[in-house]
DNA sequence: TAGCATACCGAACGTTCGTTAGGTTTTGGG
DNA sequence: CCCAAAACCTAACGAACGTTCGGTATGCTA
């Protein structure tokens, strides 16, 4: 039994369509857009309404017309973040064979949460900054959903660990905020520009080749990728 | 030729000196550490100088007798946090002996990052979160500081480079920002009263084994993989 | 073409922010 | 014991904050 994301929750698409009655507006993507472009290059508190707005080219008062208040706009980007990271490695995963190994699957699960962090830069970085103490009302409504993909990389890890895959002493306790952290730290520093992001995925998945336990075992598994 | 700190700037107390004149009244230093406690829970923006003073036990007013700003004590915090790190390196790497290889110079300083990390949490945490667009002010002061510790990992690397240490494709300029965001980032998420930081420590350069060119021994430039 | 929701605006609200001015207490060396 | 310097206070400043309100333009539907 393999550690699964619930199926519902899978896409934006559909998270979307359940809280948010089909408002795809093109002033509102904007706003969210701006707001997010913002946020992650300045902060939350640093990032003022009428700056977002003038972004978007309205007036603050317009922003209250597509949003009840500065933090549901917070919230939203966060939730269209997490959202797309678990649609990404749902995704990975699904195309796996059903006899991958555990270092196959979480091998695919970073490269798929690395895709979704850089191909929705702003949203995603919106979200890793935002590790420190949210608003609670933000916390409230997203907790739950990190909490949810967080346990689905417990899951998997755990299983991994069961199998024998890593070096003794490491932990899922520990290896899980570890290679999160890490790979969401790459919003940072690594910029698409001067690299591509399958390189990048290569060089982090290179890295991680330390964690595994990789002495004689019945299959052995060659993998290599360009 | 191994790269070194410069010698001046060695120990956080020679750097507080040259710019403090002795200034180490416990009004002062109280400030300071609450004030950094606060900023690591909740952000620069998000903690008033109010809270700062009350967390200190005086009024806001008198934060200004010992500090010109708010950014001011941002700066000292971070300038803090940087000379404790620079400081625990280099008195890492004087203790290794004379022969050590690119690798060992590399994990004595990952291991006194670390250690200097979580000896000081607030100070560096409120370092590690402040990655995203300082104050103006703030970065004239602390950017030189920050490239100076750069540089130094920079050329740490490429000489182990040059000495055929990584494996292909691994370049300094991706291993640089991907080893310092990693050990950065463990400030989020390592409870010190869970774990040793030795055994962190351990962890985390089992997990950075997969970055050398274990093969054989000593001299070898080119290869390729199947 | 009338009706109506939607998108947007200008102006203002109460609050909190960093900061300053001016006065009072605390403290340590001669 | 005195007195200046250091430490701290109360009170208030202007600016910026998130937010609200009442009104106007726009565009779809009947």
């Amino acid at each position: 039994m393999s550690a699964q994301l619930p199926d519902r929750k899978l896409t934006l698409a559909g998270q979307a369509k359940t809280q948010d009655v089909e408002r795809t507006s093109s002033g509102r993507q904007n706003i969210l857009r701006e707001a997010a472009t913002l946020f992650a290059a300045k902060g939350y508190a640093e990032s003022g309404l009428r700056e977002i707005a003038e972004m978007a080219g309205v007036r603050s008062s317009t922003v209250y017309h597509h949003f009840a208040s500065k933090e549901r706009i917070y919230e939203e980007i966060i939730r269209i973040a997490l959202d797309a990271i678990s649609a990404a490695v749902t995704a990975e995963l699904l195309a796996l064979s059903a006899d991958a190994t555990p270092r196959m699957r979480i091998e695919a699960s970073i490269a798929g949460h690395l895709r979704a962090l850089h191909a929705n830069k702003p949203f995603t970085s919106t979200n890793a900054h935002s590790r420190i103490r949210l608003p609670q009302e933000v916390s409230r409504v997203v907790g739950p959903i990190r909490a949810q993909y967080s346990n689905f990389w417990r899951a998997m890890l755990e299983e991994a660990k069961t199998s024998g895959a890593f070096k003794s002493g490491l932990e899922p306790k520990i290896l899980r905020p570890l290679i999160l952290s890490t790979l969401n730290r790459t919003l940072g520093w690594f910029d698409p520009d001067k690299g591509s992001v399958e390189t990048l995925i290569h060089i982090i998945i290179t890295m991680f080749s330390g964690i595994w336990d990789d002495r004689a075992s019945a299959t052995r598994e060659r993998k290599r990728q360009a």
